[in-house]
DNA sequence: CATGTTAAG
DNA sequence: CTTAGCATG
């Protein structure tokens, strides 16, 4: 099976205008405030929350979306992200690995004016995602209440809305010698059943960690990853089946030949000052929506965690 | 039983000279150096390293021992203690709860000038005692080695010296809810018989962590503590049974009215800094050779541990 | 290398 | 509260 996938180029889905500044939502303009670079955050002022492109039927964004794997939402806390979080400003948030229940959550997480969805796991300390939605979305499903994932390990939210269903994941990783493959791949089955039929009612956004590269552009150094989890032809040919299902990888799509664009990066032998990483977060759509679609980012400025947070504006 | 002991007074043993600023050894004048307050140390030019008192033939001290539970050696050299430890320039010191084994331990605590002897137990990163040496004993035995005591927590070092034997200890904590006080009890008992055989081949000096407040003045809340461990009738009565065998708490004896004269402080809630604490460490003699004694100290100041070191002053 | 356990103190 | 171990990433 190839791990290529053909997938549609930037002007099948995406009007790239002139850089035009103009934004679907004024909401970037008061930087007026908290000019001061905080404690192991990076200056905040020079990144453009907005959006300046718009989709392929010229609509500017109305919609943003971020999804982040937090590393541990305790730690990640204490690293001001919550600054970072409230320039940004996003309709829904999705993170991931938060390592800990709604009880351990600290308080300044709870962010006023979401709505918030917490499926923490079983296994204290270990995965676990939340959604943080503005609006009350129609219906919310996780962990168990999932029949067909039968999920204990705190991996899938998913949140259906007016014209979508938005699932936030937290891929199983195959683990240190792929000692976790076997389990990682029946994971990857159910999961794509799964959206299949999500697929069948409304179209899908999933985003999160989907914990593989799926292309030798995805990754820093895929000559030496073959046998390592998130980079074996095992994972990535499961990614190729569900893009094939009828999905796209929306930042591939849209800069399909981008380099050194990365969401994730060791901690070890400062791979991220060198930006010797991985893209393992996504935002994959059903392929009929992507007409909306206005662009996908990735803030690799963002600290906070292993991963960085990506972005994703739409016109819904 | 009573938990209490008639422990000699000070003129028994201890000639109080007029703080004469003679010592035994001139070694304490160049404070011309470090001048400067190290990381999380405190200052130590303002300390004494010698020691005014004279034993009760009148004579200076020659000997100077100190013992320090280290609550973790690797953590503890962050703490800026070896500069410490050279300035203190004692002549045998001995450690306990090292928590580490000969081939984890930095090598920058390996200070140059000593011997060195490790007793690390068999549990990774629990127990372990060390002594260091800056003459070589007659004979070193710890762990298995002392038959009696079949020691395989890293919880005791012998060194025989000429005139006497140097015993370090690290007695068995009783544990949360006191889950573990039979163990310490079988342990005390051991300990105690073997100690009497050690007595009867040469005067027995006894340091450590005892793990256990003798009376009411040895910590900061009596009332509050009788079922805590380090503070039950037992552990108080099993430390009373020692004393009557025929050892001599030195501390309490040259200061027998001192309160709030304490070697360990919870790492809860700032003890420390409130002076809540606990004598735990002590310095026990073999009586007939509290003739030599000059004075023992608590340095209460020195950080590094939620222990302090305590300093042995002796005539040999 | 970092996170959150756990056992122990 | 702190150490060091461990599992996991």
């Amino acid at each position: 099976m190839s791990t290529k996938t053909k997938q549609k180029k930037i002007g099948d889905y995406v009007k790239t205008t002139e850089n035009s500044m103009k934004r679907g939502r004024e909401k970037d303009g008061d930087d007026s405030e908290s000019k001061k670079p905080k404690s192991g955050q990076v200056d905040l002022s020079s990144i453009n929350f907005g959006c300046d492109k718009k989709n392929s039927k010229d609509k500017p964004w109305t919609m943003k979306i971020v999804s982040w794997n937090v590393a541990g939402m305790r730690a990640w806390l204490k690293k001001d992200v919550i600054g970072y979080l409230k320039k940004e400003d996003p309709d829904i948030f999705c993170l991931q690995e938060i390592k800990c229940t709604e009880k351990q959550m600290p308080e300044e997480a709870k962010l006023s004016g979401y709505k918030i969805y917490i499926n923490p796991g079983e296994k204290a300390g270990y995965s676990g995602v939340a959604l943080f939605s503005k609006t009350k979305p129609i219906r919310v499903r996780m962990g168990k209440e999932i029949k067909e994932l039968d999920d204990n390990e705190g991996r899938v939210i998913e949140a259906e809305y007016e014209q979508f269903f938005l699932v936030s994941t937290y891929i199983p990783n195959a683990g240190q010698g792929l000692k976790t493959l076997p389990k990682r791949m029946k994971w990857d089955e159910k999961f794509r059943n799964y959206l299949k039929e999500l697929d069948e009612k409304k179209p899908v956004i999933l985003t999160g960690d989907l914990n593989v590269a799926h292309q030798e552009i995805d990754i820093a150094n895929p000559k030496t990853n073959t046998k390592s989890a998130g980079f074996t032809k095992e994972e990535r040919d499961n990614m190729t089946l569900l893009l094939e299902q009828g999905f796209v990888d929306t930042f591939r799509t849209l800069y399909p030949e981008k380099t050194g664009a990365y969401t994730y990066w060791t901690y070890f032998s400062n791979a991220r000052a060198r930006n010797v990483g991985w893209r393992l977060d996504y935002f994959l759509l059903s392929e009929r929506f992507m007409e909306n679609v206005c662009d996908c980012v990735i803030r690799s400025e963002i600290l906070g965690s292993d991963h960085c947070p990506i972005v994703f504006y739409i016109n819904i």
